[in-house]
DNA sequence: AATTTTATGATTGACTTCGATCATATAATT
DNA sequence: AATTATATGATCGAAGTCAATCATAAAATT
């Protein structure tokens, strides 16, 4: 009975982004107090967020808990997002990966606008970036992943072979003596198919990274153009990490 | 100075979601009456959404003023979504098309799942379906329209050629004697794309929109399998409609 | 059947927000 | 410079919301 109710608010908050606590009376004829409570109880399994007189939907809890993982290792992801805008230029047409630093990266794209064509498979990428003027946006096309708000699949590599990339932004799960890897099969599946379609790509990559692995590995080190990461060259080679200073950039 | 402040409220809640009165006072240095009289004009121009204590993003916003057109001919909308779920069985690949009534009909289907394949090139009815268990959802790939929400241009239109579909479900904006029109060359694009890979088809359009034409031609009478309205069959072949019973749904 | 646990509704007082009103300050117009 | 219009901040009573507490009802356990 309850499960049920606190399930059926969650399924109203989908469509209505917002829900005052009165309407909840009436609703589920619920006095105030359970109202509360049920908010209360999902504001705590954080499928909900409480605000005074009611509640509403994570908003980024529509990409699957996206908002913890922006905030684990923020600062070295901002530096690392930063190192790599310096890298685009005018005109050009970047991929933006599905990540929380290619995130970071859209969100300075966002106020620190250029003239580009933005390619991504993510759907939080897309919406960020598509209410700037001088971007152009486009979405891969493919699997909508549920949860995730990222499009994967056969389609979806078939998708990337239909443009050209100056520049890829890649994220990775995962990076140590064979190369980098990342958290299942079609998700480097796409990554190796935006790979061959790149005139260059970035490996963008926090230190918590390192020396560990993932379930799929994305690509050896002698195949990856730049890695963009805030461990040290010297670190990273000592952890059998095989890339030289020109193949490295500090964040 | 006020516009200023009140364009970067609109720009601040765009990544917020939510607003709180009181941090609005403390991010602008302003009184909690003036942060009022801010979120009060704003709202009043509908482009956020008051709560007690604070604002939030008019969520249906980011898919232009599609809440609005959502209440358009609402009844008819949803019997026209009605009539078409009908058609749907277990098993298809279907398309749906961006549009309000295109999107009532997602409603329905999220209510009533059914084990299906939806591919569409609305990011609503994407996001709409990707959480029902039994619906795989896919997106075409294509440009990302500012302020829509759709997907749209010649990528997207080579997307559709990646699928088949057993029903397509197509919105319009106008129907009369000559056919079916919409809005603009890259939307009827893209649905004649669609219907070349579709089994069949259905034309989904409201009463309002009899008689009247649009920009672009989408079809002919004579191409099209289907239509859904809430017109009765005499007054559409009054009106110059070329439709037979075997062609024709009353909603 | 008796007991314990859990869910609910009602009440309370503290706190917050609201809108209205008024006075002041700043900007625009004459 | 004087006047008018607009924007702002402060105050205040009304109304809304909150968490806590308690009593009851329903469900689960023994």
């Amino acid at each position: 009975m309850i499960d049920e109710r606190r399930e059926a608010i969650t399924l109203l908050l989908r469509d209505r982004a917002y829900l005052p606590v009165a309407e909840l009376c009436k609703r589920f004829r619920i006095s105030e107090a359970t109202a509360r409570r049920d908010l209360e109880a999902l504001s705590r399994q954080k499928s909900v967020v409480r605000t005074f007189g009611g509640a509403l939907v994570d908003y980024d809890r529509r990409f699957a808990s996206f908002a913890d993982r922006l905030k684990l290792a923020a600062t070295a992801k901002g530096k690392i997002a930063k190192r790599a805008v310096e890298l685009i230029r005018p005109g050009m047409t970047i991929f933006l990966d599905a990540g929380t630093t290619t995130f970071t990266l859209a969100g300075l794209l966002q106020k620190n606008p250029l003239a580009l064509t933005v390619v991504t498979n993510s759907l939080a990428v897309g919406e960020k970036l598509a209410h700037v003027p001088t971007i152009e946006v486009s979405l891969l096309g493919g699997r909508l992943l549920p949860n995730q708000a990222v499009l994967l699949g056969d389609i979806a590599n078939k998708s990337a072979a239909m443009h050209h990339f100056d520049f890829a932004f890649l994220s990775a799960e995962a990076f140590d003596a064979e190369g980098v890897w990342n958290s299942a099969d079609n998700v480097v599946e796409l990554e190796r198919a935006v790979m061959e379609r790149s005139t260059r790509h970035a490996m963008c990559v926090d230190s918590r990274k390192l020396g560990k692995q993932a379930p799929a590995l994305l690509a050896a080190w002698k195949k990856i153009d730049l890695l963009i990461t805030d461990v040290l060259l010297d670190e990273a080679r000592a952890a059998g990490v095989d890339v030289d200073n020109d193949h490295y950039l500090l964040a």
